[in-house]
DNA sequence: AAGACTGTCAACCGCTCCATC
DNA sequence: TGATGGAGCGGTTGACAGTCT
């Protein structure tokens, strides 16, 4: 394919600012369109900017456009705020970085995706959480008292839950906590709540196109009376493991101990954050 | 000072999805 | 309804910069 492309003069590698400059006056003059014939336009374009040829595949051109040039692209560190979005909707959406991305506005999916593997993934595996399930691991190294491990998982935790307070325009969000609400309820009542069901077009339930629609929750997503399964398998996993997380509260809310260090890790201090979580106080939920 | 090591991120590759014919 | 091709996605790579020894 790559010896192909290059029998066909196409270059790869990073791009020149004359590159971008050309695909930018494309844009700018044409639009965005066909990809694929972009570069053959390009070039063929007695504009300004196309006096040499884009020897660029249309999927280059795609990428660039998309993850570079874009003018409405924030660049730069990643808040708190959008850190916590992403944890948060990783713990739900898992490696959808084109969905999660959608709910991060001027970012984008290669940008959150390589956010992920080189700060947050690494962060997760140093607490001993997995990172792709968002659950502790079974083999990590824990103080007699069990309690180190599950106290940073748990300021970790506190740091989520007060995003999920704040991230109220976080759509899937909303929407999961919803679902959480919803199989503990109890009252018939359901007029106010917002409940996933099928795809209109499909049929079926997609987590990329999460809709709430009226009804029962019985009739859309329970299977029977067992308020504790769901219809969708992947969501089933998804709020098992945000269960797992809560399940712990119990062990990590009472006091710590003084010198309560995690074996093997002393460097790891109360929280290896890069940003600051106010006090051990905020723990309690 | 220099080589080794590590972290970051832009870009590529291969695959799937989806629209069109 | 199957074939085809374009668009988009997620995983991976590699270049480069920064840090360590």
């Amino acid at each position: 394919m790559a010896d192909c492309r290059e029998k066909m003069g196409l270059k790869k590698g990073p791009w020149t600012p004359d590159e971008d400059q050309k695909l930018l006056a494309y844009i700018e003059e044409h639009g965005l369109g066909n990809w694929r014939t972009l570069p053959e336009k390009a070039a063929n374009t007695h504009s300004l900017y196309t006096f040499c040829w884009l020897q660029r595949c249309g999927k280059s051109c795609r990428l660039r456009w998309i993850n570079y040039l874009r003018p409405d692209l924030k660049r730069g560190k990643f808040s708190l705020q959008e850190e916590q979005t992403i944890i948060q909707l990783h713990a739900f959406l898992g490696n959808r970085w084109s969905t999660i991305a959608a709910h991060l506005p001027n970012r984008t999916d290669n940008e959150i995706k390589n956010y992920w593997n080189t700060h947050v993934k690494k962060r997760f595996t140093k607490m001993g959480i997995d990172p792709t399930t968002h659950k502790p691991k079974s083999n990590h190294v824990v103080s007699p008292t069990g309690r180190t491990t599950l106290n940073h998982m748990a300021q970790w935790e506190s740091a989520r839950l007060e995003v999920v307070t704040k991230a109220q325009s976080v759509d899937v969000v909303k929407a999961w906590q919803s679902v959480v609400a919803g199989m503990f309820a109890t009252s018939t009542n359901n007029s106010n709540r917002i409940i996933f069901g099928p795809d209109q077009s499909s049929g079926n339930y997609e987590l990329d196109s999460i809709i709430p629609i009226g009804g029962n929750v019985e009739d859309e997503l329970m299977v029977g009376n067992d308020r504790s399964k769901c219809q969708v398998p992947e969501l089933n996993e998804r709020f098992d493991n945000y269960m797992s997380l809560h399940d712990t509260t119990h062990l990590w809310a009472a006091p710590i101990a003084e010198n309560d260090v995690v074996e093997g890790f002393p460097d790891f201090l109360v929280h290896d954050f890069d940003y600051q979580i106010d006090n051990e106080e905020s723990i309690t939920v």
